[in-house]
DNA sequence: CAATTTACTTCACAGCGTATAGTTTCTTCA
DNA sequence: TGAAGAAACTATACGCTGTGAAGTAAATTG
């Protein structure tokens, strides 16, 4: 035991650098997007050769594949933060928190978005199962919150739905199920539609779509939201 | 005047030339994604030197663009055709079917999706206005059209819409309200939420997020669309 | 203090877009 | 018909990329 840590010196400094690594990475990626995280630019900037970092990351897609699990992480956190912070009694500005921290997270690191929900990086594939299920499914289960947080207002309109546990993949319900143990899989069914409608309208932005055909996304995007919360039913202004 | 064209042997082989070029990427783009359009690969297979390509197109990103224009136009042709093949009376039938024939396009043409709509290739950058702007506000046309169709029905929740005509792009009003004189900006912000909805859910599958958490996005799309007919309060089987 | 592990550099190779210069082939006109 | 000119294409080269192999210097360990 140290006073710098329990770990040695040697063990110290290796997280400092493969901490650094990540900066500069995510640094070249705000300024250049995704394409510009190379292992040379990295080095560059670290006064360091290439091959180096081959010591921290076995392959620049363990670089990339490590970069969207912290960014996905980041995401999950302020969506998380944001439907923590509205009041629990009201779902209409729970869900509209939620849904706007989406958003607004997404325009401010609008890189970070790419780099999760886009193609990364020039000939980058992804591991088994994606890079960063977990984190994903963060997100899978915050959205089903909401559509929980919802349930009782809409669920007159799914009474025919043809959804079953079957549809879904068995660990995000392994997520799901215990922390929302009344809810049926209609329920689950609705949270991945309004994950589609939100991210749509985002991705459209974030990748320059939609500014070719309004000047205010972000209006368009609040009237989505008026429009979710009136088609769930739930009461505005509790 | 020949019997194989008006024009000169010398341009109908360029022609031609042109045409394989762009055959050949899109052969490479549907096996290796985007990312595997490049001038060498394309040269390979055309049993020629990458510097040929020059002399048809100024640089790899006026390729791309030109591809990006041509996928881009095909899919509006798509979604055109199979609106103009849905009865016009049945407002309903029209809109499942433009959405259905997106999806399906989508879903088979899968790296052509990713061209237009993701970061196309390594580096690329699109020159002003976007690639294809055209093909673009076709299908935004289109899905005006969509909404015209269900704005009868369904004008009466957008009374209170924020919206103007100077919240959208002129080119896109240009072609839509000569189109749609009586309809009102509400209606075209009612269509790009739902491109929103729709290309969001479909964006997600395609680029692989969905499977990661529902064996089937085919069934959510068309709870999707169920729900798009009755929140647009379009009647059904007329 | 010697042995070993770790961190890093150097050199190399193949792939990419693309600029420049040179070559071959076709078209056109006197 | 033959010479001039344009067009199509190749060859070479440069800088960029990821990455493998080999070598070096410093820190750690016995």
């Amino acid at each position: 035991m140290t006073v710098t840590g329990s770990k040695g010196r040697r063990e110290r400094l290796r997280a400092e650098t493969t901490a650094e690594i990540k900066k500069v990475a995510l640094a070249l990626m705000a300024s250049g997007g995704p394409d510009a995280i190379t292992l040379r630019a990295i080095a560059r900037e670290m006064g360091m050769t290439a091959n180096a970092i081959y010591g921290y990351f076995a392959t620049r897609d363990d670089l990339v594949t490590t970069l969207i699990k912290d960014v996905y992480t980041a995401l999950a956190d302020a969506v998380d933060a944001a439907w923590e912070a509205a009041p629990a009694t009201d779902p209409a500005i729970r869900i509209t928190a939620w849904a706007t921290a989406f958003r607004t997270w997404a325009v401010v690191n609008a890189q970070g978005f790419r780099l999760i929900y886009g193609d990364p990086v020039p000939g980058y594939h992804a591991p088994e199962g994606g890079p960063a299920p977990d984190a994903a499914r963060r997100v899978c289960t915050g959205l089903t919150a909401l559509a929980a947080a919802a349930w009782p207002h809409t669920q007159h309109l799914y009474e025919h739905s043809a959804f079953g546990w079957s549809d879904f993949d068995p660990a995000l319900l392994d997520k799901v199920r215990p922390a929302f143990p009344d809810l049926p899989p209609a329920a689950v069914a609705l949270a991945l539609r309004i994950w589609g409608h939100l991210h749509g309208l985002v991705s459209l932005e974030v990748y320059g779509h939609m500014h070719t055909q309004t000047t205010s996304p972000e209006k368009l995007f609040e009237e989505e939201l008026a429009q979710l919360v009136q088609m769930l039913g739930v009461p505005r202004r509790s």
